[in-house]
DNA sequence: AATATATATCTTGATGTCAAGATACTCGAT
DNA sequence: ATCGAGTATCTTGACATCAAGATATATATT
């Protein structure tokens, strides 16, 4: 089936033959794909209660494992957001009691950011349902194609994480 | 060559191995590659003075072919953003002078926007570097992985764009 | 022709994000 | 011990985005 994609790089083609726009094939079908996720995202977790960009903070602890804490810097690094926009978060989720910040005992500069009880069920409760609705997504893949679709995409996420991105 | 969501799977099988999280394995990843691709746009771009939603609108109207015009609701199925958010848009570019606004002469409801031969200057440039990084970045797949790739993530992104999303 | 429904765009107010820089601490070299 | 460079986090101010609703026009139904 033909996607906006096909219909972009068909104009580029048209309007701009000189330039080789196969690029955009794989590019642009991951940036708008990512858009569709975002907006089904804040959907699923508007029942919830949840914003996205919560959801992001608290499964990045309670995937630490207990005592479900990390450093800003940890979380910095997983979920790709400026420090600015990580110390609004932090601030917003202590606010709502799902977090709490503890100094850390090994670095005075630094500080811990854990997990509430309630922050950890909610975590929990969210991802099931993400889950649940990210397999419908890729209900149009078998599964020897979504192993294929992982393993090229990790070859184009790998140099962005491994290198100081 | 493992990547953070390499990292992030395990780490869930670990703390809930009672969840199957495989559809992470794809989504996560198209997630995270789409910011990190923000991310360097924003860089490239920034070397021609534009911002990544500048050049969503410009090249949209670019590629539409002379007379380089679209509705405002045509801009929005391209850009995936709201019409507040398009509103706010087009008022910018008219006032930096890329684009200006003309009543639609077939619907006094509408208005049609237009590039302006400035605008389309920019986008013609920026266009030539956007694709050279992103050739970069692609240079990780062959040619036939690049094609695999395409055809996977249309399979996912078709049904958004053509069922009502 | 009058009315109801649908469509296209814009307005508003709240909120989230970013870039840049400030602050506070650590650690290695002298 | 002291200095200087490096690191971790926070603060600030400007700006972009969204959701919801307002407004104006078009289109379908009777």
């Amino acid at each position: 089936m033909e996607d906006e994609v096909d219909r972009l790089v068909a104009a580029w083609r048209r309007e701009r033959p000189d330039l080789d726009v196969e690029p955009l094939e794989v590019l642009s079908r991951v940036s708008r794909l990512a858009r569709h996720l975002d907006r089904a995202r804040r959907l699923a977790f508007s029942e919830h209660g949840l914003e996205p960009w919560e959801f992001d903070v608290l499964t990045s602890l309670r995937r630490a494992g207990a005592p479900y804490q990390l450093s800003p810097g940890q979380l910095l690094t997983q979920t790709l957001v400026t420090s600015g926009t990580m110390t609004n978060r932090i601030d917003r989720l202590a606010k709502k009691g799902l977090v709490e910040r503890l100094p850390d005992p090994s670095d005075r500069r630094g500080v811990l950011v854990r997990l509430t009880p309630e922050g950890r069920d909610r975590a929990d409760q969210s991802l099931a349902g993400l889950l649940a609705q990210e397999r419908a997504i890729l209900a149009q893949l078998s599964q020897g194609q979504r192993g294929d679709l992982a393993a090229l995409l990790r070859r184009l996420t790998a140099p962005f994480d491994n290198i100081p991105g």
